[in-house]
DNA sequence: CCGGCATATGTGAGCGGTCACCTCACTGTG
DNA sequence: CACAGTGAGGTGACCGCTCACATATGCCGG
């Protein structure tokens, strides 16, 4: 026997269940005027008497007329929305970032979509067009990675654009990108591991987004060289703890290894993983330095020493580059956080008996 | 002196910063049709000749045509979109089943917006149905908290909605509600920890998005009342491990806490950090078991037990649910996964030395 | 050879707004 | 008193598309 179980969901094909919608002429009968003055009404004061005003908006109210967006756009009213492109919305960085790209394009009066990019795909130009909701979208991109940069790249000249991403090198920077200045973080970091009496200082560093240009690694190196140091090869790991910790397996077995400067505070987790793995005491034999700072970070076994990031800030600060890009007249966000580094348990002097 | 930066930020005030527009009529004209014959080849095959559809295609791409969706909106046409209300992006739950619902809402050809709420304001309906951006726009509630869970409620009766929540109580659960059975995965692990021989088990509970109803603990409940042991009074946390960690001060002061089901993955770290400042071995001498299965919780010390829910294939199976109820015709999405106990080492017989 | 009925295509209107332009008082001035 | 100037409001066209209908064309059997 077949049993029917969508009984209930019965419903018309029309997008709108039943939403029986109020037009701008609704509201011009109702008030006794034009529907010109209606319109005038609902955008911005303009000379519309203001006894007229008051009997428009009462009869906006009392219908419950809202104006239909797509009505607007397509006679050409410039329409507030923007689409986020990001990848892997779990990772602590991105998420932040979006969080802080929604909550200001939204009091802004923003709609914001978002496109997740997967990191295991490359699409190409014409894919990327059709995940913008209509031609001229603008977009804020998340490039802190390669699938995030290489949308960047391919986005196409004529869409308006602000996107996070790794400190470019030069001074030739797009004036569309903001980033942290985790190069100068790393070097930081890096000084106060070499501060500490360690002779050498090793990265494990994230997949850089554009393979030359990976910050966290560059402020490293410069630290070390600025110190006169050796320079031990980068590890390249991932984004999760997981790669932290394979990654590190290997690291650890070179007992000269004393210092790990890691791309994100889930590496550096899965790094203090495979160091309590291999005996190895932190911070006494092995210091570990983060970044990001997530909130799980002060709460690990030992607690994490890293560097806070303003993602948040980062995001919101994207949203008001865009926003001024569209618009002159929108006001400057104001600008994030330096990053900062956070000092804990992970990271002491070399005190260990191996090496 | 002044000095005007705005250089090179010129710009015309309409929507498209220099999109040329290309329209059906464009189209038909290259291909010498009317513009029925058109819209008729763009929106799935009806009866048009092959020949002709040929020419029209051929038309189309090479003048770059792309529909105007707002055109479309317009004329009546249903518009494949929808908006996600959820609470702070980077709580791994809310970040993990958001990225379930864009993947299966993209694949399905809809447009996702998100719209973030805040946990402390409280928003009334107006605000609520602001945030959505036509009248009658789908809706996906991730409404794992309090906030969510209002946002649910206030919802106006005619938007379509899919909603994720805590499990209902009864069985007169609304069909547009998804959730995971965290309520019997809650049972199994408790009863887990029992069976290890612990004389109880204490509850470090998320806050409930219903006050009357948070199921992991009612879970909890379950396998304790099964076993005839004694209920100790459930302690309420927060979301984050430093809640986690602030409750489980407090907790631990007491030497027949043994074994402590924490809320989440996030709690249980800042359980163990406590347990850790206390004194207290685990899980030697208290066993500790999170719930989600963060990408972090294998790697913590000690590597968290859990159980692994799936919050992405639940955002999956929430959009299916807002799909068929948009569209009977919608393919029904593949279940989400059962929740799983992963025993790692947080957790294990009592064996301790203070009790 | 004609009606009848498919199949393939074209035509008109209108979705709900906005813009450009026009009209209509009402003022104050020489 | 005629005049321009100004503020308040109305009218027409149109944005790009889809709908419902009207119109060719082909092929069938009677």
């Amino acid at each position: 026997m077949f049993v029917n179980d969508d009984e209930g969901l019965m419903h018309t094909t029309s997008d709108a269940v039943g939403v029986t919608s109020v037009t701008i002429r609704d509201v011009a009968r109702a008030a006794g005027v034009s529907y010109q003055t209606v319109s005038r009404v609902i955008n911005g004061n303009e000379r519309v008497a203001d006894a007229t005003r008051q009997r428009v908006m009462a009869a906006i109210d009392e219908l419950g007329y809202r104006p239909n967006q797509a009505a607007r756009e397509l006679a050409g009213k410039a329409v507030r929305s923007l689409t986020v492109l990001t990848s892997d919305t779990s990772l602590y960085g991105n998420a932040t970032a979006l969080r802080g790209v929604e909550e200001a394009a939204r009091s802004a009066g923003f709609t914001v979509s978002i496109s997740v990019l997967d990191r295991n795909a490359t699409l190409d130009s014409e894919q990327l067009r059709a995940r913008l909701t209509r031609p001229g979208e603008p977009v804020v991109v998340i490039a802190f990675d390669a699938a995030g940069a290489r949308a960047l790249e391919l986005l196409p000249p004529d869409v308006p654009v602000a996107a996070m991403v790794e400190r470019p090198p030069g001074v030739d920077a797009d004036p569309r990108h903001v980033w942290l200045d985790d190069r100068l973080a790393a070097t930081r970091a890096t000084r106060y591991l070499l501060g500490l009496g360690h002779r050498a200082v090793h990265c494990l560093a994230l997949p850089s987004s554009t393979a030359r240009n990976a910050q966290r690694t560059e402020g490293w190196l410069d630290a070390l060289r600025e110190a006169g140091v050796d320079v031990p090869p980068p590890v390249e790991g991932g984004w999760t703890p997981r790669s932290g910790y394979l990654a590190a397996r290997e690291l650890l077995s070179r007992p000269d290894v004393t210092a790990v400067l890691c791309g994100n505070d889930d590496l550096a987790l899965g790094v203090l993983r495979a160091a309590r793995e291999a005996g190895r005491r932190v911070p006494d034999e092995l210091s570990v330095v983060g970044f990001d700072d997530t909130p799980a970070s002060a709460y690990l076994a030992p607690a994490l020493t890293t560097v806070r990031l303003d993602f948040e800030g980062l995001g919101r600060t994207c949203f008001g580059l865009l926003h001024r890009l569209l618009d002159a007249a929108a006001p400057v966000q104001e600008p994030c956080a330096e990053p900062e580094l956070i000092v804990r348990e992970s990271s002491g002097p070399h005190r260990g008996g191996i090496g």
